[in-house]
DNA sequence: CGCCAAGTCCGGGAGC
DNA sequence: TGCTCCCGGACTTGGC
């Protein structure tokens, strides 16, 4: 469940292990996992490239490639690790990066959910994904007057509505019922309805929030490592997501797990008041 | 054994 | 009417 913090964290450590480096050879062993163009043109036009720079937006990792970048995204499960090249395959291995130094980037991804797009660098804007994502949480320009005017006409959850790249990039389930817990705001309020006070709470938690989970290194809640196949350790800083039945650490109340936007939500029912129409409460 | 977990896309349907 | 928005299913497989 990579989110922001993690695949900040995964970029880091590919930054140091990769940028530099040039490419000798990609091996795809599982074709879906390529999107575009086909696997063939995909391991060529790879051939012989040199990283020149890993960058991130929202949860897409971008491998600078000079005239192409590589975009992956690594979904629920998806990792990279770094090996020597005579290092046993592991399973769930999709596809390798093999370097002249004889060291190999590996991408994994038990759910085969994952996916790679290769481009030119001229056609960034055009890779929808990418270009219809919102603002990062930690850019200055994140504020409750952004949200208002995002969230405006949107009648949904705010918790759907914090999901969606196109409104702040980068937050996941798990960030955003801990920023939702540290904002104080019920996930089912109504976002249009939020008043500037409210948004103003949810920019300040997701700052906050954020910034600390990158400092841990991320959550690593199932499977995350980084690209060094560290854990990280925001799990221990958690103070919502995964508590169901236990003390709420800000009032003592039990934390509850219910259902919101089709995703498993945790909620302090006494610290986040709900809205009338609440099916949590 | 059946359900759940995750992030995104897509289709159908609701609502303004 | 036409558009925007919302929700649920599909994708995948391991774990409980």
């Amino acid at each position: 469940m990579p989110e922001l913090p993690e695949v900040e964290t995964v970029r880091r450590s590919l930054e140091t292990l990769t940028v530099g480096r040039r490419i000798d050879r990609v091996d795809v062993r599982l074709l879906r996992i390529v999107r575009r163009p086909n696997p063939v043109e995909f391991m060529a036009r790879m051939q012989g490239a040199r990283i020149e720079a890993v960058s991130r937006r929202g949860k897409y990792l971008l491998f600078d490639l000079g005239h192409d970048v590589l975009i992956v995204h690594l979904r629920m499960e998806g990792r990279f690790g770094f090996y020597a090249a005579a290092d046993p395959i592991l399973m769930h291995t999709h596809v390798i990066f093999h370097f002249k130094e004889d060291m190999d980037l590996r991408y994994q991804d038990v759910r085969q959910f994952g996916t790679m797009d290769l481009l030119a660098k001229s056609d960034l804007e055009k890779f929808i994904p990418l270009s219809s994502l919102g603002l990062e949480p930690l850019d200055a320009h994140f504020t409750s007057a952004y949200l208002k005017e995002k969230l405006r006409t949107r009648r949904a959850p705010i918790k759907a509505v914090l999901l969606d790249q196109s409104v702040v990039a980068g937050l996941g389930n798990i960030y955003v019922d801990e920023i939702l817990f540290a904002a104080q705001i019920h996930p089912e309020r109504m976002a249009s309805k939020l008043s500037m006070k409210d948004l103003t709470r949810i920019v300040d938690a997701s700052v906050e929030v954020i910034q600390h989970a990158i400092q841990l290194g991320g959550s690593s809640i199932k499977s995350y490592v980084n690209g060094y196949g560290q854990p990280g350790s925001f799990q221990y800083a958690l103070r919502v997501y995964g508590r169901q039945g236990q003390a709420c650490l800000r009032c003592g109340s039990t934390i509850y797990k219910g259902r919101v936007a089709g995703r498993g939500t945790h909620v302090c029912l006494s610290c986040q008041k709900a809205p009338r129409a609440a099916t949590i409460r």
